[in-house]
DNA sequence: CACGATTCCATTGCGCGCAATGCACCTGGG
DNA sequence: CCCAGGTGCATTGCGCGCAATGGAATCGTG
């Protein structure tokens, strides 16, 4: 009885599950830092790198899909991974306008110093891995929603109300 | 029986719930930027005048125990607030090591604005409340768990193991 | 084949996040 | 009062994210 408003104010910083799984992100990002130093990879370089230990000789575009990133984040990521000398960038063959990305000698290497990174993370984030399983399909459902607003929504590019709204 | 694993492989991009988190977050900033751009913010802004909304003239300090954010990120975040019109800056007289951040009239304005942003977020990630609050509880939880351990690991400074390590 | 549309990647500009560093200010012990 | 240590903010440098733009290659249609 001591709160000024009975119902919960939207507004308010702590109230938001936005604000919760942001700064988690950011302390996970954190968490992972030393680790992947060790690595000498970033969080988002050890993103890409999961995709190539799964699936070599992948395209710019195929690598965006997979992390939900764009080429103007890909292009200078790929390049520092190319500068560290773990994968190679050539021009397809077939198509020029396509990118390959391709593993070194020394990035397939890499993986097996990584095979320790996803248990210190568990550790540290304090859950079994039913709750993991259960909570990431729960965030999927969420990212799933937005993912199909963000692809419906935009279309009045220029002005022109559709003829029809539903 | 076609998977080539048996177990589930940890290094999976699918599987990892982190990979999860950082992506929906992402998702999130892009439908939070058509909202928040007609009030003029980003979002880390706008996280910056939920607080001032709810407690006007706070210092750095104060707003980045808050947003979990330090000052190498407010600085230059709070001036752009300051050159949009929407905050102040002043240095505390009685500490002048402290800067104080006040809303100015149009900053407290914009908070009417802003009152939708919430509802449209909300139907956006197609959740509701009572979904949003559980998942809220859980993710802190994560939270809580990094925090403790960031807080906690990084005493070994220069070297020398401790006598007692537990 | 010609040519407009599309696809794929690269580049630019801006705003975070954050480690590292620096500096002005305050504080406490002598 | 003095000065060593701590505190609070600013600055620098780097790596994302992403919108916007551009250019080269390819495709589709005639």
């Amino acid at each position: 009885m001591a709160q000024s408003k009975k119902r919960v104010d939207a507004l308010h910083l702590d109230e938001q599950l936005c604000f919760t799984l942001y700064s988690t992100v950011h302390l996970l990002n954190r968490t992972y830092r030393p680790l992947l130093e060790e690595l000498g990879l970033t969080y988002p370089q050890y993103l890409a790198m999961l995709v190539l230990w799964e699936e070599d000789d992948v395209t710019v575009k195929a690598l965006g899909e997979r992390m939900l990133l764009d080429s103007g984040t890909l292009t200078p990521l790929l390049k520092r991974l190319e500068a560290a000398g773990l994968v190679k960038r050539e021009r397809d063959v077939l198509d020029e306008r396509q990118v390959r990305i391709r593993l070194t000698a020394t990035g397939r290497a890499l993986r097996a110093k990584a095979e320790c990174v996803p248990v210190s993370i568990l550790e540290a984030s304090g859950l079994d891995v039913e709750e993991l399983r259960d909570l990431k399909e729960r965030v999927l459902a969420i990212r799933e929603a937005l993912s199909a607003r963000l692809e419906e929504e935009p279309p009045p590019p220029t002005a022109s109300r559709r003829h029809k709204t539903g």
